[in-house]
DNA sequence: CCGAATCCCCAGGGATACTG
DNA sequence: CAGTATCCCTGGGGATTCGG
């Protein structure tokens, strides 16, 4: 029934907002990353999604904590530590999350093949 | 062995960028639409994806054509008539982007109310 | 009807510097 | 260590116009 009410096709439709927040290549790695290991530092996560800016990493988690993608729990010690983890409404989303990021690795041969064709042409 | 060439959590490996062009509401939006109907045109297309430019439908269209998700077939009728299809790699794509989609809509209830929890905090 | 091409604007996002 | 704040600039993406 939630299936019923709500379409990303639709332009007004909030689903299609949050489409775009989970179309994004730095929350789909968060995801995949912190479904790997469980948990994860604030600089284990910036060391694994390799070349994203603390910007980046900082707003992108926000947003998924904003949205009950993740928790995050600060310990005050000195320094300060910072874990993040999925929620369950997160783990749902990983194997999603997982496929997409395994199709591009699994696929890129089969696309760069398509891409010589298309620029022979 | 594909998966062990590539690995999307490197900076500089294609398939990041592959990823990220994957990460593309219109992308998954078309996929999953020509998925549905099997092959549509292009004023189909933009009537179902709600609110998409023609310069983004139509870009959209181009990368996608080109790394081998879908074929254009244009008939040289008065007027032109141009059909999209997905190909066999993208038919594989299809899934994937399917879920996504539906996890939008189907969780857009549960992170409406983390959205609410956490901007009442 | 299906685009290509152009103009233009603003927000996404990187680099850097500062704090608890 | 884990951010926040600021600057700055590229390019995403909408609106419009023209062509086949």
């Amino acid at each position: 029934m939630a299936t019923a009410t709500f379409d990303a096709f639709t332009a007004a439709c909030p689903s299609r907002k949050l489409l775009d927040t989970l179309s994004d290549k730095w929350v789909s790695l968060a995801i995949v990353a912190l479904g790997l290991s469980g948990s994860l530092r604030y600089s284990e996560l910036a060391a694994r999604i390799e070349g994203v800016s603390q910007k980046m990493l900082t707003q992108s988690l926000r947003r998924m904590e904003r949205d009950g993608l993740v928790t995050r729990t600060v310990t005050p010690s000195v320094p300060v530590r910072t874990d993040y983890e999925l929620t369950e409404l997160g783990r749902s989303l990983m194997p999603v999350m997982r496929h997409i990021k395994e199709w591009a690795e699994e696929h890129m041969a089969e696309v760069e093949q398509a891409r010589a064709a298309y620029d022979a042409a």
